[in-house]
DNA sequence: AGGCTATTCAACTGTCAGGTTGAATAGGAC
DNA sequence: GTCCTATTCAACCTGACAGTTGAATAGCCT
């Protein structure tokens, strides 16, 4: 795990922290849109929205295309499969440990935590 | 999607999103250890490393109990297991989209973007 | 050119997260 | 009881983040 990597999963997780940006998100799941479409659920300002895409794009979550004045805004799912990888290791280690522990106990009764 | 669930997933995405304590969740993933043992590769104060657990723990992705003077720290896979889920379910509307999309081009070629 | 639309830049504000130090609590061990 | 260990509470500082408003840019359209 690199200093690199490590930025690059505090950006996605952080960028995946917000309820604006994962709706975002989700819409962005159906197809590209624009800022103003992205905007039009939350009572918040356009400048805001903005924002939350460009904190979305740093974290590599979406990229930008341009169609005359405006800049559709496009899912990129690589990303989110990063973060689904990293946490399913460390689920996947965990429940590993977990089913030979269980069956060490069930062997041998004697031994608690942490072989 | 409810707002319960939306500030449970604000937590959890948060939590991960700081690389001390994704460290804290890779290395609770091979058994549960006390504040010390988690501590000990930081290079911050005890106490920090502290509130680090609180926001894991608030964000139910670790529980704690008690031994003795110590209160051991266990990964709850669970709220990983949510994590997931959410990034897999738009993963998969968004290849879902794409594919169809594809297939649409490929028998008509005038077709272009958001059928 | 002038106007309309879409989007961004800039400056400012309030809140909160992450770190620190110092004191306090909880529970063995002697 | 007294000491030692493990952990937390409290007060404080700093920087980053989400939001605002107002001005600016980019690119059609007539």
């Amino acid at each position: 795990m690199t200093q690199d990597d490590d930025e690059r999963l505090d950006r996605a997780f952080l960028a995946l922290a917000d309820p604006v940006r994962r709706q975002i998100v989700a819409r962005l799941s159906r197809g590209p849109a624009g800022v103003n479409e992205l905007a039009e659920p939350h009572a918040i300002s356009l400048q805001a929205v903005s924002k939350h895409i460009h904190v979305l794009e740093q974290a590599g979550l979406v990229t930008r295309t341009r169609d005359a004045q405006r800049r559709p805004v496009h899912l990129a799912p690589e990303a989110l499969e990063r973060l689904t990888a990293w946490i399913d290791h460390y689920r996947l280690v965990h429940e590993r440990r977990f089913r030979s522990l269980d069956a060490l106990l069930a062997q041998d009764p004697a031994q608690q935590e942490d072989p």
